[in-house]
DNA sequence: AAAACGGGGGC
DNA sequence: GCCCCAGTTTT
């Protein structure tokens, strides 16, 4: 699979495809910690709940201060119904206060502070690095994982394995748009099950087509 | 390696 | 009704 040819045909449809939460964090650009803390909402979370909960949350908590103030059960009410709502709460004030303690308020920059902290995986590490703080990095998620595997550009068992893979062989330039763009792919057309291969515009590069059940 | 965490939406 | 989903932590 030629990776330039690849990310050129899925870049010109981007646009349709455009992620709502991609867009909401975009929004949040200039600041980390709502980046953050948007991220740990959207975890195992539909965007459209993940939207909504964010939204409850900004009009209250702005800072790490707001939220060891309010306390994890209120934020638990206004993040209902994302995925894992009362660990997620729990989490979030947590985060806030070793930013308090250990870091002056702020989201650190360096992917070990930040895999540090509670609930932050490599997954949201990296989304952070991108979108916070604009570094190049390479956020998997199950959607990275699973077409970087379809269309046969790596073949990984997990989504760390990918990452390790994507870094040694994607080219710099495509690191930060790699995943946004993967992401909006893998909701609208490169379904886990049923993937719309009838409109995708990268299948004759897909190793699994005519292997998988599609329409 | 597998379970647990939580609820909404697709089929 | 059953299964899946933009993960991470714990057992």
């Amino acid at each position: 699979m030629n990776i330039d040819i690849f990310m050129e045909k899925l870049g010109q449809c981007y646009k349709q495809w455009d992620s709502p939460v991609i867009t909401l964090i975009a929004k949040r650009k200039s600041d980390p910690f709502l980046i953050l803390v948007s991220t740990i909402i959207s975890l195992r979370t539909k965007d459209e709940v993940t939207i909504k909960a964010s939204q409850r949350l900004y009009e209250k908590i702005k800072t790490p201060h707001d939220a060891v103030q309010s306390g994890h059960e209120a934020i638990a009410k206004m993040i209902y119904p994302a995925g894992f709502y009362p660990t997620k709460a729990k989490r979030i004030v947590e985060i806030s206060r070793i930013l308090l303690e250990k870091y002056d308020g702020k989201v650190p920059s360096d992917m070990n502070d930040l895999l540090a902290l509670p609930g932050v995986g490599r997954k949201t590490a990296n989304l952070v690095l991108i979108e916070a703080f604009g570094k190049a990095a390479i956020c998997v998620d199950t959607h990275v994982h699973r077409i970087s595997n379809r269309t046969g550009y790596v073949k990984t068992d997990s989504p760390d394995a990918t990452e390790m893979a994507l870094r040694k062989k994607l080219p710099l330039k495509y690191w930060k748009m790699y995943n946004e763009i993967l992401v909006a792919f893998g909701q609208k057309l490169c379904r886990p099950v049923s993937p719309w291969c009838s409109k995708c515009p990268v299948s004759e590069m897909c190793r699994k087509k005519g292997v998988i059940k599609s329409r």
